[in-house]
DNA sequence: CCCTCCCTTGCAAACGGTTGCCAGACCAAG
DNA sequence: CTTGGTCTGGCAACCGTTTGCAAGGGAGGG
């Protein structure tokens, strides 16, 4: 139905590669014919077909992005920055969501490869087996994951815990609950590995949960008994989930427990009260991937980007 | 690099054409043959190349799904009800994101043609014209927006609109702000379209506005300059907005001036107070918006979802 | 024992482009 | 008027897969 290359050769009077060369290498036409060629193309609303195009070249000018769930407000932000980044550099972005499934991310990344030239994959939930095997196919950067001689863009995760520990040290907090991401988040273990050295604090930990509010709302009840005065969560869709649970057993926040997410979302700065959180460089991290992807020198370059403690209304001194 | 059908021909001692049949026709050939192929195949870690299949077939088994603003939270649901109800059918979702511009939004369904089945169009900006030219390149089905001719999804916003009015007229309310969205929208228009046959209130109307809460935060000082005890804000990030706004002014929401949204978003639900919004039944939306797609014998169907409004503490009696 | 018919497989042409190679046209210099 | 170089555009192979057509072989019926 629609016009291809031979239609537009057609009407121009000349042979398909010329057509081919009006567009991609328009030096090795003459003016003349090139503009008669493309009045043509324009007239018939002709269009490339990319995917007959990828097939010859190799390459599609499109990305894939895979995010285990595209509604936990922490990944926008990240999203955006690299459609903007990779709209720059004449790229378009692919999004797929997993829904926190291996099984469904696997078969994304099959189904992705060799229709975009590399794969933007954040907090996977694949194993680091699994996701080597599959980098064979289509480069890789991960987002959130360290794996051996694959490109990541990773964020200081154990220097946030550290910043947010020492701010509930600070105030005095000494028992504080740990809640725990999904089993298998490198995230996770970095902050346990923190929390595991940290000198003076008595740590009770949970999990591994769900990272979203339905998560932090199960784990109000346990969380409250364990006589912690604080807590740090693992994401801010569990803090505000936890906020939430101990308000519906009238327990305050932060007069009676103090409460520090992770990656500072939008709902948390509209919640009351507003979230203390270590705010993760998402945007940052996505614009960053895009970047080590398509120079694709950088071998396995390793990036990390700093975090920082944001002081809101959650936590408070201890109780005494 | 990759294992191509050629290396699996040579491998297993058979034609092309013979593997291709192993895949996709399998009782045309004989199954000693094809576990051969098979094996062959599994140990070359051969995939079919789904590009090149969708250049004979023309079918890709992909579907495009275009939004405005992924960081809205409204649209995750619909993109995760679409994604759930695609896969049942043996099809993948990409999505992408316009930023709310139309040349943006243009750029994507070009580059979606021909790459995927049909699209998904969520509360286009592009304007009618347009989209009925995009059409003959690929299928469509739009929500949020009735087009002539062309299978849409709509949610009953009139309806909405009108509940959320009584809601507040009961509660004393008399002068109303109409705080609207972006210009062209759809959803705007039939608010406005409802606000102007109301009977007996006093309506100021505000905007075209970003659907965003820094839209909403910009027209917290105007709104609360004009007099009006409520405001129906056309989403919930707009009310969400104009809440910090008016708090940060410090007016109190309900006790000065109730506030509604629409959508009913999750953080929404966070808020303090919980914000009374008319809810869209946006899972709803994407799922049927998927059938229509994938049935596409429905030529022009429209299908027109119920909204309902959900009261929670943004709203209270007038202040005589 | 021959003739059909069915099963299985190979052949080759498409799908819509890109690109290395080659030939003709043209121009300037010798 | 030849020679050699530069432009320009055509030819054809190729990318990986599907599919209509036809041929070979074996089995069953007459």
């Amino acid at each position: 139905m629609a016009a291809t290359i031979k239609d537009v050769a057609r009407v121009s009077g000349v042979h398909v590669s010329t057509v081919s060369r009006a567009f991609s290498a328009p030096h090795l036409v003459n003016p003349a014919t090139r503009s008669r060629v493309l009045a043509a193309a324009d007239d018939l609303g002709y269009r490339p077909n990319r995917a007959a195009r990828a097939l010859t070249t190799g390459r599609t000018f499109n990305l894939g992005l895979i995010v285990a769930d595209i509604s936990n407000p922490f990944f926008p932000p990240l999203i955006k920055a690299a459609q903007a980044q990779a709209r720059g550099r004449d790229h378009h972005v692919f999004v797929a969501d997993t829904d926190e499934d291996p099984r469904v991310e696997e078969e994304l990344i099959r189904t992705l490869t060799k229709q975009v030239d590399g794969v933007l994959l954040c907090s996977p939930r694949l194993s680091n087996k699994v996701i080597e095997r599959l980098a064979e196919d289509v480069p890789f950067v991960v987002v959130n994951r360290r794996i051996r001689g694959m490109p990541s863009v990773l964020m200081n995760v154990a220097q946030g815990a550290a910043l947010a520990l020492d701010h509930l040290a600070g105030l005095g907090h000494r028992r504080i609950a740990l809640v725990c991401g999904p089993a298998g988040s490198w995230t996770s273990n970095e902050m346990q590995a923190v929390a595991a050295r940290s000198q003076g604090l008595d740590l009770v930990s949970f999990g591994p949960n769900q990272p979203t509010e339905g998560g932090g709302l199960a784990m109000a009840a346990e969380v409250a008994a364990c006589g912690a005065t604080a807590v740090l969560a693992y994401n801010d869709l569990l803090a505000l989930g936890l906020v939430e649970g101990l308000a519906a057993m009238g327990i305050k926040v932060p007069e009676q427990i103090s409460v520090i997410g992770f990656d500072d979302i939008l709902p948390g700065r509209l919640n009351r009260p507003k979230l203390t959180t270590v705010a993760m460089p998402a945007a940052a991290a996505g614009r960053m991937a895009v970047d080590l992807l398509l120079q694709s020198g950088g071998e396995g370059a390793t990036v990390t980007l700093d975090t920082a403690l944001i002081v809101r209304e959650s936590t408070g001194r201890a109780r005494t």
